[in-house]
DNA sequence: AACAAGTTTGTAACGATTACAATCACTCGC
DNA sequence: GCGAGTGATTGTAATCGTTACAAACTTGTT
């Protein structure tokens, strides 16, 4: 599915930087803030504004397109891939990394009442990654 | 186990400050943010300032004896409980609250490479609580 | 071509958090 | 007891991610 299917398919219209702003991250699966994605278009959109950027993964998200992670406390991060998937956040080099999940394991972990109508889900590591354990364990 | 015990068990020394915020965590399930917490503690403690309710709540996130909860983009809420569970926020009333898991799945849940050092999880859910789930469907 | 509706842009404001320097409290050797 | 030294607290100022807002721009329609 291209961006501009992702778009069509939850009606919202494609403007060129809703284009590129998706298309980044579909194309990137770094996780990236804000000001990656900024940097990263400003090149090819030099009137690309900040602003859009942060309206466009707003809408994004709302839609149901992408996922704003909160994993890191300093700033947002997004993710193009909204199947069910945990995210693991180095403490040390910030690096973000996409841990599968055993889906069926989901439902027999968490005891949620019924009545709770549940929209989304993060389940978040944070700690070391191999290369900075490493590091550490050398120093 | 005393607010004061606490401190004692993980070497942070106990000023009355940091035992006026940690008791208050531990009487409070309600998982406040610093403005809460300030709040709450400022008439009895009228010199109190709100960077030492920062600064302590850090110190105790790092000794292990709280948890900084991330699942509200708008600021960062404090829980005392640092047993596994999960969290819930009501995106209408940002009430946040508490979901017991079954320890044992998630071990079975999540493929975590060996090499990588877990220090904390945090699994959130979004979406609306009972009371407000009731209020949207009879509007 | 004129208009309406929606989008983008840039700047300004906001708000949570942190940095920093000054003050304060407490302990320990005298 | 007393002053130095260490660490904690305080208040203000700065920082930085994000949002509000108003103006300019696009696009589709008559």
């Amino acid at each position: 599915m291209t961006a501009i299917e992702s778009l069509a398919a939850c009606g919202v219209k494609a403007s060129p930087q809703r284009v590129a702003v998706l298309d980044y991250l579909m194309e990137h699966h770094t996780h990236p803030n804000v000001d990656d994605i900024y940097a990263a278009l400003h090149p090819d959109y030099p009137t690309l504004s900040r602003t859009t950027v942060y309206n466009t993964l707003r809408l994004l998200t709302e839609s149901g397109v992408v996922q704003t992670l909160s994993i890191d406390e300093r700033n947002a991060h997004y993710d193009a891939d909204v199947t069910l998937h945990a995210h693991f956040i180095c403490t040390a080099c910030r690096t973000i990394i996409d841990i599968p999940l055993r889906e069926a394991a989901l439902d027999a972990m968490a005891e949620l009442p019924r009545e709770m109508q549940v929209e989304s889900t993060q389940l978040y590591f944070r700690g070391l990654c191999p290369a900075c354990k490493c590091r550490a364990e050398h120093a």
